[in-house]
DNA sequence: CGAAGGTCGATTGTCGACAATTTAATCTTT
DNA sequence: AAAGATTAAATTGTCGACAATCGACCTTCG
């Protein structure tokens, strides 16, 4: 019996989770899918049952989410996803902002930006066609991968660390609004745009522009989340 | 009665919040403090022992500290607190950088800064005062609570819980070395300049002088770390 | 002598039960 | 009927015990 039967059957070795691993994994998914919703409240006893484990690794997960400040415990009063105001999502993309222009910065003075830049336009015609199918969800995995790309070509694994818990939010806030399907051609011509001016190494260029496309995205998610919410207030006071 | 009477914390029991927050509090204090060294492994029996409680509060602290990355999960086979490499500080020191930057940004184009330059005003001649005494750990102090609020006052939530995490790897790696005693005034006198170049709103200049600031204790650090570093495992092979 | 395999002790991972706490509901008193 | 006290139900916090796993040591066989 090898415990190590690698390079051959790539699917071995998936067993070796621990439980509060993968109720972590299952909740964290659940909350930046949406389908736990902010102000929803998480009973112990019930997700243990559901996810038919016993209440020890599902508060082991829990007190994780919660230091990652995706739900809020209040002691002997119970969890809940926690709440999104347009103050944390205004915040949420000045902080990702500077994340990604520190990761430009470095990028382009690194010594060899060309495999990143030629992995990002991959990535970008990958956007090109998936504009041209109007696969909205498939824009919306390229994006994120191109973004979590350039974190990750940053070399600081500390950065890349932070940016778990910021690209989880984004996540969250993505999945919890309505992508307009309009411009999917304009998203791919932003990144690619984004890719020539680090690979031209014009430091300042580069940031100016992902600091506005940032900038913009995040002002349209935080209005159109504002009048969402307005709605819902409204529905359900 | 005890199983370990070795007292690697000498810590006493007390029951006042929650008991995973009491647990969290005093191992990641003892970790940022030094008392826990890096590499060392933290045994849930002995620790539980040793602060008087079960092995559940402490197990869902430590998972917490685990999150934050202070600690290392190996799978049935011990926790153990991170090592800290010459790569990790120098990565540390960027992004701390990067973060007080951001905030001094944000200071500057804020309405009104003033409040927060008296409030670092204060902190400046405390700074003077303690270096006149020759107190070292005052310096400290202020030190951490200068670059705090300097953080805090950017106004920006999520990223002041993010510097939480920084600010705790700062103190770790300060607490274990020797800060050399030369040259406190010095830094009294830099933090003073900072406030200054915030205080005439020139950000690219203030931004400049914080940078190298940081940039300069961040590289002396990691030298430090290294050679010291060099000289433990040479004792301990 | 060395390597494959087995056993053992130590440690972590998980569970079910119990205690503490909060909220809501019910009862008492006026 | 209203205000306060009291109990009841639901939920979280903590505990001790048991199961699973790993590394080290030992045994055995080539």
């Amino acid at each position: 019996m090898q415990k190590n039967a690698s390079t051959v059957l790539g699917l071995a070795q998936i067993h070796n989770k621990s439980l509060r691993e993968h109720v972590l994994d299952t909740l964290r998914a659940a909350i930046v899918n949406g389908e736990l919703k902010p102000g929803q409240t998480l009973i112990e006893a019930d997700l243990a049952a559901e996810l038919g484990v016993s209440r020890a690794p599902l508060r082991e997960a829990i007190n994780i989410l919660s230091s990652d400040g995706l739900v809020e415990i209040m002691p002997y009063r119970g969890t809940t996803v926690k709440k999104l105001t347009r103050k944390d999502i205004e915040e949420l993309f000045a902080i990702r902002s500077m994340m990604e222009v520190f990761a430009i910065r470095h990028i382009i003075l690194s010594e060899s930006p060309a495999e990143v830049i030629n992995a990002m336009r991959e990535v970008c015609v990958a956007m090109q066609t998936a504009a041209d199918d109007g696969d909205l969800s498939a824009i919306n995995l390229l994006d994120r991968h191109f973004h979590d790309t350039l974190v990750a070509s940053s070399g600081n694994d500390l950065l890349l660390m932070l940016w778990g818990t910021v690209s989880m939010r984004v996540r969250q806030v993505m999945s919890l609004r309505n992508r307009k399907k309009g411009d999917l051609h304009s998203i791919a011509r932003n990144h690619h745009t984004i890719v020539d001016l680090i690979a031209g190494r014009d430091v300042e260029a580069a940031v100016q522009e992902i600091t506005q496309h940032i900038g913009i995205s995040g002002d349209v998610i935080a209005e159109a989340w504002e009048a969402q919410n307005a709605i819902t207030m409204e529905k359900a006071p």
